[in-house]
DNA sequence: CGTTAGCACTCTCAACCGTTGAGTGCTAAC
DNA sequence: GTTAGCACTCAACGGTTGAGAGTGCTAACG
């Protein structure tokens, strides 16, 4: 019993029908909306043969057939034709990624914000690792004589900033002196590249003042490793209530629960990455949380081995097609942001590049 | 018929229990459970009274009494006793208020965060408005030729930085000329004293180069407008889902649609907000979504006119007397924090300063 | 005269039906 | 191979019923 045409094309409605609907479909439902001029009778037939193959399920005899995971990835597979965006779509995520500078954390979230918007779905985002990018530039400021900021400015547009509180007073000498010293013997390098010996240096060339100066490579130290530790960042989770698949408090609950860890968020997106968008449906994640739950994840890449996620949470039952072909676009359209090319085109309030696609 | 001793009593019981269990209270609940030695039948007399005097609500004939908007208000006003904070929930706050100097806005929400923790409800902030802050100290540091960074210090401890791509390159100099002319002529002054003239004179002082310029004005007064504009900051949302009164998920969608839009929640604060902790209660806001649940708002103080705001919002039927003291001897400890005074004993790791009370 | 025991009354809630309707699987005819 | 017809199943809906909680009222008590 093989998966012949007719059999994916009514797979394909009923799967297409459900996520549409959140109903179990009937066979007379498909009989009448679909090309193929079949009886109600034939598509029970075949209804059987495809649950007998466990691309379906039946919650109960007198129900409808409700695709099951099997039938999902299927679907996902060779089945899901790709999603065209609207022009008023690709209008609106344009348009709303006009975004100002700023530090990186801000504008990852910013852009997660928007994405949660427009797809009217949660959204999960790491900021980009920068295991190899190098230090491009590396500044203390003085914002009065007991406060120091740290910039650290690493691949392209990567920045991150540090305050510290001295408990004595340094004078703009001192800090002149300190930012000669830290760009001669840190930019330029990998994060894994800072060893002892670049730090000892530092603290011999400076010498004196060790407090202080243990505290400035310190939060370099943390301000760097903060650049890699790949934040999790999560926005628009109050989508899911859309869903009437949430309306049972339990289950938002639990979906919650398992938010709150950002851990395991990070866990789940390393675990399940690979090039590319990935679509991760109910258990095949592993997680009891998220058996009910599926994950479209796709990587942005900033070059020089940098590089961050963007996914989509939602119900097993949400519009994989959509999904996919938004955020494919949407990481591309994130690549350029970050990579700068972006924002002068912000700046200068001209019209977001063209010349994609 | 007056409002005597042991009508107050019973009110409070009634109060109290119904906070507690979220169950209507029945009369044998308090005969058994109050000091007051009376029978069931009594107490029902007495709730009767109640009853009329539009404190207590009686869902149905068969139900116990409900506590009014009304009785509400009357607890909170003169019922309710302080509650006393346990050692550890002390203890379980300084210690999460022991964080690293960052910029306001990040410090400020971190600190909601903290404290919707502790609390177990959402939390609502707003930013400190430095209407009558001076600006301390304004900088410009350049990242790359290319990419500039302002920085603004207003009152003690208020940072803002922003970040600016240039169009075109610039040069140390022409920085460092920026950054004296910009100390020289915007330092010392409050926001509102910022005029055009301050701004031509800067022009003027710097000459040529005009488009970089505007860039970078545009940008401090976007900044120090952003210091003003009090954003809202709303932090552990999903709190809400703890209370049975959420169980219905179109509740939990009217408050979260509230939510979406900050500047009711900013509009409510100002409109509500006097010296102290204020209690609104349920349609006391005048806003329909938020019939239903309170918000107990209490103001922090950093000197010189900067004031920001600190909430709580939950279900009318909130624990006011633990919402209330928390806030109290919150707002307190966050006043210290970004005063400043609380940095330098985190970063000596030394314990938290001991003096309040 | 305030307090209390007793009792009839009311109303919600949960459990327990039939009934209805959607959808199926099977059979027999085309 | 396809389809019409039919008996069957099962969730969902609505009405009924009984239990339980709590009340208000009345009459008795100290």
């Amino acid at each position: 019993m093989g998966l012949d045409e007719r059999k994916r094309q009514i797979l394909q409605a009923i799967i297409e029908g459900y996520i549409n609907t959140a109903e179990p479909i009937g066979s007379r439902t498909i009989a009448k909306n679909s090309e193929l001029n079949l009886s109600a009778a034939t598509i029970r037939n075949e209804m059987g043969d495809l649950e007998e193959m466990g691309l379906l399920i039946q919650p109960h005899t007198s129900a409808g057939r409700v695709p099951s995971q099997l039938g999902y990835r299927l679907y996902v597979d060779s089945l899901m034709q790709k999603y065209k965006m609207t022009a008023a779509e690709i209008t609106r995520l344009r348009s709303a990624m006009m975004l100002k500078i700023e530090e990186l954390d801000k504008t990852v979230r910013k852009l997660s914000a928007v994405f949660s918007g427009i797809t009217n779905m949660p959204t999960v985002a790491t900021l980009p690792t920068v295991e190899r990018g190098r230090i491009n530039s590396i500044k203390t400021v003085m914002i009065d004589p007991r406060t120091l900021m740290v910039i650290i400015a690493a691949g392209s547009n990567i920045l991150k900033n540090k305050l510290l509180r001295l408990s004595s007073a340094v004078d703009a000498d001192f800090v002149e002196k300190l930012n000669v010293i830290l760009s001669e013997n840190l930019v330029g390098l990998t994060k894994s590249e800072i060893s002892l010996d670049n730090i000892m240096q530092v603290q011999s060339a400076v010498g004196g003042n060790f407090e202080i100066l243990t505290a400035v490579l310190e939060l370099v130290h943390e301000a760097i490793s903060e650049l890699d530790n790949s934040e999790v960042i999560l926005e628009g989770v109050t989508n899911i209530l859309r869903f009437p698949e949430y309306n049972d408090i339990e289950r938002v609950k639990e979906l919650l629960g398992f938010f709150e860890n950002r851990e395991n968020l990070g866990k789940l997106i390393k675990a399940n990455a690979h090039g590319g968008v990935s679509v991760i449906i109910g258990e095949e994640s592993n997680i009891p949380e998220l058996k009910e739950n599926s994950l479209v994840l796709s990587s942005y890449e900033l070059g020089d081995g940098m590089q961050g996620f963007i996914g989509i949470i939602g119900p097993v039952r949400m519009d994989y097609s959509r999904a996919v072909s938004s955020l494919e676009y949407y990481t591309k359209q994130v690549e350029k942001t970050l990579r700068g090319k972006f924002y002068e085109n912000a700046l200068r309030e001209s019209e977001v590049d063209n010349d994609g696609k």
